[in-house]
DNA sequence: TTAGATGCAAATAGTTTGCATTTGT
DNA sequence: ACAAATGCAAACTATTTGCATCTAA
């Protein structure tokens, strides 16, 4: 258990969550892997730290985690189980990479205004949305210009 | 089973693929649903069609559906299992109805600039994207309205 | 002190695999 | 004809649940 608590820890209690030993595990593992571990990945890595967390605490934690918007399960390629991604920010998209699966985030997305235009246009109320782009990542665009070149 | 092939049936053709009774149904209840569909969903339809067909080959064929691009695993709201949705054939996009689940489609988006800067800016090639709005429909919006109203 | 969280183990859901058989081309 | 795909059932993996116990506030 970190002495000092993240952001991310400070905003679990703000929601009125106990912070106990295995959330706060769970949640140091996720911050200091960077991200994108599947839940059994997970498990391993808490389990490392401490035998004693139990499985099911750390469903429940990654399911607490995702309803405060803390992390967000993300599906690459075909791959079936789900890989957990911590939020830095509320609002963030990703560019996802065909060739090897890399996720890049990025922060900014211009949607806001055409939002606003389907609302009025269509009648409707809209609340969120996903916004995904895919292609080739820096490192897949190299390769794919070698390939080319030879 | 439709007997016009839709164009992800042709794609599936030319990508040496059998056009296969299991295979045309899957993609049919797919494209009916309008997408948005989990597998065991995606199972169930299939099965009230066609009680035959085997719940490994509805999973062999989404998975070939995704390599092939034609369909793609997502994730909305907390919910841990991927819903499968079909990648738009022309481009298209959707808003869907979190409370009745309508879909509604519509046609511009104002992303290519977008695209085109995340490219210079990241290194990355982007070649397509998905993109969808979560709210109320005009429906759904007007029974919001009359609850308040109480 | 006590509501909320936990660990455990068992139950359930979701997915994959091996193999004999069938089917699309 | 025959490679490719299927259905079935069993194996496997991932997730959830019930409950007695523990712990953070």
């Amino acid at each position: 258990m970190p002495e000092l608590l993240s952001q991310r820890a400070v905003r679990l209690r703000e929601g009125g969550h106990k912070l106990t030993h295995a959330r706060l595990t769970v949640l140091d593992v996720l911050e200091k892997s960077g991200g994108h571990l599947t839940s059994t990945e997970l498990l391993e890595k808490v389990n490392t730290i401490d035998t004693t967390i139990g499985r099911a605490s750390v469903f429940r934690a990654l399911d607490l985690f995702t309803r405060l918007s803390l992390v967000r399960p993300t599906y690459i390629d075909s791959s079936v189980t789900p890989t957990y991604v911590l939020l830095p920010d509320g609002h963030h998209h990703h560019i996802i990479c065909t060739n090897c699966g890399r996720v890049i985030e990025f922060a900014d997305c211009s949607l806001i205004p055409l939002a606003g235009e389907l609302e009025t246009r269509l009648g409707v109320k809209i609340n969120g949305h996903l916004l995904e782009f895919y292609g080739l990542c820096e490192n897949c665009v190299s390769l794919a210009v070698a390939v080319v070149d030879k």
